[in-house]
DNA sequence: GCCGTTTTCGGCCCGACTGTTTTCAGTCG
């Protein structure tokens, strides 16, 4: 891609501010709805959408209509979009963090501007401060007082924290409330919903539905959990409680016949709701958590998901795919849907730590733990002599790591493979932690950024490239270098990445730990476009950490992996990189 | 603004819940 065109994201978020500045104005809500769609579906594009627009191809895409591809090129051409620019000067930018408070949208955003001047976030807080609000309509004192407690949690720049907590957390909270729901007699079902099992990497809250006939008894059970510590709101259908965690739950309640129906609508996601909803109209039908209502009025339900979906005419899509990229339409045809990737489906891992860097366990007890999951091959691969502050290994340690790697191959009987691997440092300037002919040495090499992440994109991307193209390097691990909560992504153009490694054979890593869930399932998804092949690594720092693949395996889910795209499913002679093309892009 | 097994124009998802209302608009998911 060439240098100096607006990003994806750039556009995107210009569309998305666009729509959000419309919607305050009061446009008509399916303009808003389509500055939206096609955020979204810029963002998701795995090619340079401004390059497509010059070419006059961007059209191609779904939800871009002409419209939407002039302004892209506009905005190629001038950097500017004049729409933007103009919304801009009409409402204030801030009233977009206005409307995103809790219990103020757009109407009240704008009732706020109307009546009071604000013009942004520190403006509401002088009003709610002194007692203005209640000159405004509909603003009584119970929304006075809960943004009061809202600003107070809001940063000197305005901006709140995006309250979102990690899958690995949430998972694991949501599995064991469910566990204890399971058990209250008069519960038939109960099964995590939402964008949890969809697997976003990321969820700001838990969405858990109940098949009872009695939801009060449900509710009461729910606020007896040790995990609940206060409800939040709730009616006769559904109820909102926070955790101790601080994670905010929803659980919702339907009789098991109509289970199918509220499992389809509270798994979403929105907009694939919303899609599907356009289907039903189409025929003259309308769907709700309720059931499917019929053109001569009559209601029908489903005690189970593919009920729901059947009859709609479609079969059912895997719930990590049910985010409106086209998956409905595939939902109406003969294409199968790709076999996703399993976690059973996984024979080694070549990425793990010992106690020679910065794990907790032997070698000896990381490869017992790995056959006890039934592995094939494991490799072992501390961290690099650059990587100090983790213990990282000189080359003469290293050597004598490979002496015990072969005495644990010998005392494990062939139960399990032990490999010698190494995280390897990228440094700073673009080299390799190691020389040639210790790289020779390894059975897998996994290349690594652990600094200089915050460089500009070409310099970081670079970096990378360089990685790639060493034959010794067979895959890159955690490619973005991003921490949930602490930092984001660097600056990786993670297309031209992907691209080299399509050619080149070098697989890119899923890292399952929890904070990093890197690639992400976007960035995986991209990768995949390009022809690129992916490893799933657990980066375990003790036994109970190979666990963690789990949330791997959800990632490349959700990137539309299948076992076959995933090279850690096959022998581990598949992870070395073979120097040319594993497989063509789709 | 986008889109088409009703349509190139006229449609465009649905219900629960809250707060502030005395009958409902706005927000949320």
């Amino acid at each position: 891609m060439p240098d100096g065109l607006p990003s994806n994201g750039r556009i995107a978020a210009a569309f998305d501010l666009l729509g959000d500045l419309l919607e305050l104005e009061g446009a008509v809500r399916h303009r808003v709805l389509a500055y939206r769609r096609g955020a979204a579906r810029v963002r998701a594009a795995g090619e340079s959408v401004a390059r497509m627009a010059l070419e006059g191809r961007a059209t191609s895409l779904p939800d871009i209509g002409p419209t939407l591809q002039a302004k892209v090129v506009e905005l190629a051409e001038t950097g500017t979009m004049a729409a933007l620019d103009k919304a801009r000067a009409r409402v204030p930018e801030g009233l977009v963090a206005v409307a995103r408070l809790e219990g103020i949208g757009p109407k009240r955003a704008m009732a706020l501007h109307t009546h009071l001047g604000v013009r942004g976030t520190a403006d509401l807080r002088a009003a709610v401060d002194t007692g203005r609000l209640a000159d405004v309509p509909g603003m009584g004192r119970r929304t006075a007082e809960a943004l009061a407690a809202q600003l107070a949690g809001l940063g000197p720049d305005g901006v709140s924290a995006d309250q979102r907590v990690s899958l690995g957390v949430a998972l694991p909270l949501a599995e064991s409330l469910v566990r204890d729901l399971r058990e209250e007699p008069g519960v038939l079902r109960a099964e995590v919903a939402g964008s949890l099992r969809r697997g976003r990497e990321t969820v700001h809250d838990v969405d858990v539905v109940v098949a009872a006939e009695d939801p009060a008894a449900v509710f009461a059970a729910l606020e007896r959990s040790l995990l609940v510590e206060r409800v939040l709101s709730g009616g006769e259908a559904r109820r909102a409680v926070m955790t101790h965690r601080g994670v905010r739950v929803e659980v919702a309640v339907a009789p098991p016949a109509r289970f199918g129906n509220l499992l389809q609508h509270a798994t979403g996601s929105a907009a694939h709701n919303v899609r599907l909803r356009e289907m039903a109209v189409r025929r003259g039908w309308s769907v709700s958590e309720h059931g499917i209502t019929r053109e001569d009025g009559a209601l029908d339900v489903h005690a189970d998901e593919d009920g729901v979906y059947a009859a709609l005419g479609l079969r059912t899509p895997p719930p990590e795919l049910r985010e409106d990229r086209g998956e409905l339409a595939q939902a109406a045809g003969d294409v199968p849907w790709p076999d996703l990737l399993r976690v059973e489906d996984l024979r080694g891992e070549v990425h793990v730590h010992t106690t020679w860097s910065d794990g907790t366990a032997s070698v000896a007890r990381m490869a017992e733990a790995a056959a006890a999951r039934g592995y094939a091959y494991l490799g072992i691969a501390d961290h690099s002599q650059n990587l100090a502050m983790a213990g990282g290994l000189s080359a003469d340690r290293v050597r004598r790591q490979w002496e015990e790697i072969e005495a644990v191959n010998a005392a494990m009987e062939g139960r399990i493979r032990v490999l010698r691997c190494t995280e390897m440092d990228i440094l700073a300037d673009g080299r390799l932690d190691w020389d040639d002919d210790l790289l020779a040495g390894f059975d897998v090499v996994t290349a690594s950024l652990h600094s200089a992440l915050g460089r500009p994109g070409p310099e970081v991307t670079a970096r990378l490239l360089e990685a790639v193209a060493s034959p010794h390097v067979d895959i890159i691990g955690h490619p973005t270098g991003r921490m949930l909560e602490r930092r984001g992504h660097a600056a990786v153009d993670i297309a031209r990445v992907a691209e080299a490694a399509a050619a080149t054979g070098t697989l890119l890593e899923i890292n399952s730990q929890p904070r990093r869930l890197d690639l992400d399932s976007d960035m995986a998804r991209i990768a995949l476009e390009a022809g690129a092949c992916l490893v799933v690594s657990s980066d375990a720092h003790n036994p109970d950490a190979l666990e963690l693949v789990r949330f791997g395996v959800i990632v490349a889910r959700r990137a539309g992996a299948r076992a076959a795209d995933v090279a850690n499913t096959g022998p581990w002679e598949a992870l070395v990189c073979p120097g040319a093309p594993r497989r063509a892009a789709p």
